[in-house]
DNA sequence: TATTGTTATACTCTATAACTATA
DNA sequence: TATAGTTATAGAGTATAACAATA
């Protein structure tokens, strides 16, 4: 083994990584939220969090979704009252997405379901631990080999 | 914000969770191996690495896939040669899926492809962080709130 | 002419059920 | 009877192409 540090961080994304393990966290997030909010629909939710109203088209865009898959999920998230749609005041050919109340406390509660989860994981770690796992992991996100991120 | 840890490490693990971070990672570490490896039949193929030669049945027990889909899959990579069928001499009703050499091949390369590009992204970090992340990562896998993995 | 949202089509992948063979 | 592998069927999701409306 030559490099055994590249290979420990390799072996520990390939978990991570996983469908079974990404399907577990999208089923425990989204629980209870409604039928309507899963692991397909979630990105568009969080993504109108990030950006506010905003077309299908430049939704895709953001997220990397085409703009007709962002149609078909945003009418479930629609019929759910997660979502309305309204025209744009400044482009006539397009309609804008917007989050309703209840799509911003789906959304709200989903990102403080997993930031709980995370911490009660940590909180048997030294707290200097837990604090230089985050900062570590936030810099191999953005520089890291898996860097330049959409979607 | 209450947890500002917390929150931190969910943002960085919703950027890596995201299906184009996985696609490009997919994209990348299997470019050039032969179409038949891909995002799907990778797991087989890294599967049968860390188990040797398994039926169909348990490597799905394994990854966390139905049985059929294994079969499907190992239809694809043993047209391409990367995966032979064998009887189980120990039960008749069993099929020993087996890599072969250009499979071994195709996973080692697959790997150390990851391991390398990881490598070269902390080759900027101070050692002590290299290090620390790879124990702390770790760590957050096996036992965070994503813990109990299969596939 | 280009871009918008939407719909229709073809394709892929999946799980369920059903089949035969063996324990 | 239970489990093996495989195949057939049905369902979900996607991208591509096509549509009318607007820039």
């Amino acid at each position: 083994m030559k490099n055994p540090t590249g290979h420990d961080i390799a072996d520990a994304l390939g978990l991570l990584l996983r469908r079974s393990t990404r399907a577990r966290v999208y089923t425990r997030l989204t629980e209870g939220l409604g039928e309507a909010v899963d692991e397909l629909t979630y990105p568009v939710l969080s993504g109108l969090a990030r950006t506010g109203p905003y077309s299908a088209a430049d939704l895709g865009r953001e997220i990397g979704l085409d703009r007709t898959t962002v149609t078909r999920r945003a009418d479930r998230l629609e019929q759910a009252g997660l979502l309305r749609r309204q025209p744009d005041p400044a482009d006539g050919r397009a309609t804008l997405l917007a989050l309703t109340d209840d799509g911003r406390t789906a959304v709200e509660a989903t990102r403080q379901r997993l930031a709980t989860g995370i911490e009660e994981s940590l909180a048997t770690w030294p707290q200097a631990d837990a604090q230089a796992f985050a900062r570590l992991l936030r810099r191999f996100v953005d520089e890291g080999p898996f860097a330049a991120g959409q979607d």
